[in-house]
DNA sequence: TTGATATGGAACATTTTGTTCACTTTTAGT
DNA sequence: ACTAAAAGTGAACAAAATGTTCCATATCAA
């Protein structure tokens, strides 16, 4: 008698099957672009029965949707893993975080282009946006004593950090990534941090710079 | 014998035809999506035959495309007009470029709130982007040559004061313009554009604030 | 080996799309 | 007011895509 199993590893052919539809899904993204898809399409390139695709996903937004997941549960496990380190300061840890970005965009290159560059829907984007808004939130929220002074709304601040960050990773993508992650992550300190720094020094009348 | 005329009016029957069906379109994108309609939604909104909307318009898309056309035309050439005057500095005409989008925003906001808010799918921030990207090269070009000594480079600066402009007016019309026009073009000034006074002033090693 | 589970594939009803055509209504110009 | 041209109507149609069902077959885990 199966015990009731919290989470045990799907059938092998389950994986297989959910391993082809993802890959069929993603190379036929890149080449004509997800709207003009069909799900005939998937199930000729995965080479998988009908029947079999709607057994697994409601439709081709789920098969995209739980692709997307997958692939930034990781993403978040590889973060929570990184950042044990307590000894970071909070402008650090946002620079740290930046940096992993562009590092997973980079090693996931086909993959993110894929998913954001234009042909991925909103979905991706609108998924990933929801996960760096939770840690830059983290980020505004340490530095709120010293934000109250600037007039720009937290409100708004928040979701206008998050927009940089990911308008940089598309734009780094779309470019073919011209410049490296490192280099990256500095424009993106450069553009959304540097206005706090300079607004505090000049609340404080003077260079806080070390 | 009819002339060959250049641009004449069309006729009244056309007029109203495509009026009631960017009506019924625009209706049916705030009420559920646009990515849901059906062109039989709209013919039946609109109360049109199916064949005139086929003879109008190739799909739902083209009468997407059209609309967000038709609305960014008028707004160049209030833009056009406005800008005749030459005494404003580059940072005033930007200024002025924002107050204008912001205060267009609010005037037609069920309109913008339907093309831009997720529901309009990406073709109207497409082409709104595209817009404003033109006029915000111009401004930077103009004060290309104080920023050589800036480390971000013009060709991810150009995208960034564009998208965040537009990330504005998305954060705006989807929290009901709970500032008012002046005060978002304020937020846009101080995030994008003190950037470059600050970095200018910290080059300089000193205040330059007036 | 065996019982359970997943896949394959065809058949099917439904929905949406885009075209065509014969007919009616409206328009602009005189 | 008359008329030819232009536009709209609605039904009918083919084609494509969607999502479901059923059952024989293949594969799995034990």
């Amino acid at each position: 008698m199966p015990e009731i199993k919290d989470k045990k590893e799907p059938d092998r052919r389950v994986r297989r099957t959910q391993q082809l539809l993802q890959e069929a899904l993603v190379s036929l993204i890149l080449e004509q672009g997800y709207d003009s898809i069909t799900v005939q399409d998937i199930i000729d390139r995965a080479n998988v029965g009908r029947s079999t695709f709607y057994a697994h996903y409601l439709d081709k937004e789920d098969l995209l949707l739980k692709g997307i997941d997958r692939l930034f549960r990781g993403f978040e496990e590889q973060q929570l893993a990184a950042n044990k380190d307590f000894s970071l300061s909070s402008i650090e840890s946002i620079e740290r975080m930046s940096l992993d970005l562009f590092q997973h965009t980079q090693n996931h290159q086909h993959l993110f282009k894929a998913l954001f560059s234009k042909r991925g829907g909103d979905y991706a984007a609108k998924r990933i946006h929801q996960h760096f808004t939770k840690v830059v939130e983290q980020f505004l929220q340490a530095r709120l004593p010293e934000m109250l002074a600037i007039t720009v709304p937290l409100e708004i601040r928040l979701p206008y950090v998050t927009h940089t960050l990911l308008m940089l990773v598309v734009w780094w993508l779309e470019h073919d990534t011209p410049y490296s992650a490192e280099e990256m992550t500095g424009f993106f300190v450069q553009l959304t941090l540097n206005q706090e720094r300079s607004s505090r020094s000049f609340e404080q009348n003077g260079a806080t710079y070390t």
